[in-house]
DNA sequence: ATAGGGTTAG
């Protein structure tokens, strides 16, 4: 803690001759510059003690009388401009003006100005400063005033005039022009290798300053033959210092060689905690995690100082692996180790222990860390905002969000994919909107969240109107948007033009690819899907167990089921992906399907782990399929057992027993419901209600046909709602901002459509599917067998062309 | 010179 000012005067002024008093001044501010310097980031906002002191002493100065000289000018505007009081600084230099005959005051404000990010002020006295005013140091604070900001090329500039000026650059000016230099973006090897000779022809190479922003620049350039030469400029240093081991290892970090780094740093002599920090903050980056914790412990115990840079990495590291024990410690050594943590720098520890506690479920305590953070900033706010909306805690999300001061570009995508992530799609095209409305704008990762947004309501035509706006922001090169087009056109039914977004694409990653061959598989073409997923591998580009549940799931659409064995061995042996229970549900489904119940069913013994419920529920629909209801009540009981509060395998459960007509056991699920405390209706009453229901495929709005449609949902949409229900996504009839209401489902439709397709449907009773969509795999599958439900021939109208349905076979061919 | 918050695929 810097002492209070004083409020006595410092010196007693009778006791001096002014001569004296010239020198006592110098001391005076010699102490307090020396102050000046060790009290860096200070947390106050207002006058700092040491500003304090300083106006004091000024206040001396100019009661005794005393006029200063040219040096103790120089050195009051100096401090003034370094203690942060700016304007006093340029009073005093514009009092001293017109007759500055050196440099030094001049210099002092340029650096003050540029570090407080006054830029356009600083260039504007430096140009005003005229040219026998100047000095070597005048033109490098001006070349490292730009170079800190980031602006290269000016400094460039500035080093050319300093140049023609007549000026002999020294190696302050070289290390401000190098680092200038990395700056810029896209900087080749040749501009490197000319500013290299130049600064040999200098004769400043050995400068640690200069050798260490050689070798910051040749990483910078970001090819493996600059890598090499930085590590020769390292090699031929005599004398290294912090700075350049730092500057080693974040290099190779950066580049990603994260086992040279270790090399460079297993050289370093010295203790440096900077590159520990470096070195620890690397393996974070690379997925390291338990290499960081195994430093931070090393670091502990060999006694190199920990500070928040350390924390905040280590505790990213605890966070990003899961271990949360680990974190929860780190952050009881924080506490116990007493609280020397700067507060200003601290900020970045303390939000990050909010998203660590978020994480693993404990928002209440994260909530309590981030109330406790005297200055947030927005990465305190959208760190808990992201806490809440993954703990699935939207309205609480909501809630923060409406009071946040500032709302950040990211905290409005937070919201929106949050919005999307919980089923509330609406409101997520709804926030969109007020993000326009309120002018913030908009960046294509927020696109890619509206776009899914989209994509679950069925929305095609705000799809594409978003699409246009993507083009028009210039993001249309974008990963992210573009996966998110592609799969948005995809569960439109709009597989073509996911096919068009999928070849524009300039980089292609392997969500695109998953994407890609998954929408090819929703909607049936299990061929196609198999033939880009060779093209794919063709590609170098590595399949993940995405890419395998989404080929399996192809498979599944597509009836392949040699082709599906023949990638789960193949996801196994070739790509060393072990098969999780999803990849195993996809299988079982897929021979559930097939009919063969029993080759599922030795399967599933023969797992590696216990099935879950996505077994089960393959299991059971499979049993559904082909009427093995014994397999098919175990497999319900199974999954009643594992989730007896979840109200879906009550429905599933009362389902299957209604399908077979044994309503006494529908009762007893009600009844076991009401002993549970379980508010809702069992599920039968979904089938009550479905059996009688007549809807349509539907294409276009205009269809005559689909007023009566709206008609049923909203009578559907009522009656669930009067039963308890909260419809779902897949009956929530969307009001998308039109001014026709206009009703969408999303792809999941088809899900339901197989549901209802399979039950026993009595006679006259027509089961068919509302879409906006074309017709795609499940969807196909239902009506082939609603068709041969009914026993007779269903016609839907495709997009294309009309589909006749009869006996469990379509006109189109195409195979479950 | 080292640190913290985000998206899209199943």
């Amino acid at each position: 803690m810097p002492p209070s000012p004083p409020s006595t005067p410092l010196l007693p002024l009778q006791s001096f001759d002014i001569a004296k008093f010239a020198n006592r001044f110098a001391a005076h501010l010699q102490l307090l510059a020396a102050a000046l310097h060790k009290a860096s980031a200070s947390a106050a906002t207002g006058p700092t003690p040491l500003l304090c002191r300083l106006r004091a002493l000024h206040a001396h100065i100019l009661a005794s009388g005393f006029k200063p000289r040219a040096h103790i000018l120089n050195r009051l505007i100096d401090l003034y401009a370094k203690a942060g009081d700016l304007p006093s600084a340029r009073r005093l230099f514009d009092a001293a003006s017109p007759a500055p005959t050196d440099a030094v005051a001049a210099t002092s404000l340029v650096n003050a100005y540029a570090a407080s990010g006054h830029l356009p002020l600083a260039r504007c006295l430096f140009d005003r400063t005229p040219l026998p005013a100047r000095d070597t140091v005048f033109y490098n604070a001006m070349i490292s005033g730009y170079a800190r900001a980031g602006n290269g090329l000016p400094a460039l500039l500035v080093f050319c005039e300093m140049l023609q000026d007549g000026f002999r650059p020294d190696d302050y000016t070289f290390t401000g022009v190098l680092s200038a230099a990395a700056a810029i973006i896209g900087l080749e090897p040749t501009h490197c290798g000319q500013l290299h000779c130049s600064v040999v022809k200098s004769g400043t190479e050995h400068a640690i300053s200069v050798s260490n922003a050689l070798i910051a620049l040749y990483f910078k350039c970001d090819s493996p033959d600059t890598a090499v030469i930085a590590r020769e400029v390292f090699d031929r240093m005599v004398e290294r210092d912090e700075l350049t081991w730092t500057t080693m290892v974040v290099g190779y970090v950066r580049r990603g060689d994260i086992t040279e780094a270790r090399q460079v740093f297993d050289d370093m002599e010295g203790r440096f905690n900077v590159v520990w920090n470096a070195m620890i903050s690397g393996y974070v980056h690379c997925g390291l995690f338990l290499e960081a914790l195994e430093m931070f412990r090393k670091m502990k115990s060999i006694g190199i100082p920990l500070d928040e840079f350390t924390y905040t990495s280590v505790l990213s590291a605890c966070e990003s692996a899961g271990l949360f024990n680990h974190g929860k410690a780190v952050h009881a050594h924080i506490i116990r180790s007493g609280s020397d943590l700067n507060p200003v720098s601290a900020l970045p520890v303390e939000n990050v222990l909010v998203t660590l506690y978020s994480k693993c479920g404990k928002i209440d305590v994260a909530k309590r860390i981030f109330d406790d953070i005297e200055r947030k900033d927005p990465v305190s706010w959208n760190s808990i905002l992201t806490g809440y909306v993954n703990c699935g805690h939207i309205d609480d999300a909501l809630a923060i969000f409406n009071v946040m001061p500032h709302k950040h570009e990211l905290a409005w995508l937070v919201m929106i994919s949050g919005f999307v992530h919980n089923g509330l799609a609406e409101e997520g095209l709804k926030l969109f909107s007020r993000m326009r409305a309120e002018g913030a704008k908009p960046c294509d990762y927020t696109y890619a969240s509206t776009i899914a947004a989209c994509g679950e309501l069925g929305a095609l035509k705000h799809g594409q109107q978003l699409h246009a706006q993507l083009i028009q922001f210039g993001y249309e090169s974008s990963n992210s948007a573009g996966n998110a087009l592609l799969t948005m056109y995809a569960k439109c039914g709009a597989v073509e033009e996911a096919h068009i977004v999928f070849l524009v694409m300039p980089n292609l990653d392997s969500i695109s690819w998953n994407a890609m061959i998954a929408a090819l598989g929703h909607h049936g073409h299990g061929r196609e899907a198999i033939e880009l997923f060779d093209q794919m591998i063709g590609g170098g580009i590595f399949p993940d167990h995405i890419t395998f549940l989404t080929i399996l799931s192809a498979c599944n659409h597509a009836g392949l089921v040699d082709e599906g064995f023949r990638y789960f061995e193949s996801m196994k042996n070739d790509y060393g992906i072990s098969p999780g229970e999803d990849h195993y549900a996809q299988l079982i489904d897929l021979l559930g399907r097939a009919g063969r119940i029993r080759e599922a069913w030795d399967m599933i013994k023969s797992m590696p782990f216990e099935p879950g419920p996505s077994i089960w529920e393959a299991v059971l629909s499979g049993c559904r399929i082909h009427g093995d209801m014994d397999l098919g009540i175990h497999a319900a009981e199974q999954l009643f057992k594992m989730i007896p509060r979840h109200d879906g395998t009550y429905v599933l459960l009362s389902n299957i027993y209604a399908a077979i007509g044994r309503w006494e056991n529908v009762a007893r699920v009600r009844k076991l419901m009401k002993d549970r405390g379980v508010k809702k209706e069992p599920g039968c009453s979904w089938i009550e209600v479905a059996n009688k229901v007549h809807v349509f495929l539907v294409n276009d709005a205009r269809h005559p046909e689909v007023q009566e449609v709206y008609k049923f949902l909203e009578i559907l949409g009522v009656k669930m709602r009067k039963l308890g229900y909260v419809p779902d996504t897949k009956f929530v009839l969307h009001d998308v901002e039109s001014e026709k209401k206009e009703y969408a489902l999303s792809t999941h439709s088809e899900k339901l459509a197989v549901g209802y397709g399979l039950l026993k449907l009595p006679a006259g009773a027509t089961v068919i599917v509302l879409k906006n969509l074309r017709i795609c795999g499940d969807c196909h599958t239902a009506i082939m067998f609603m068709s041969k439900a009914v026993g007779r021939e269903i016609v839907v109208r495709d997009v294309k062309r009309f589909h006749h349905f009869k006996n469990g076979e379509c006109s189109c061919g195409n195979y479950w």
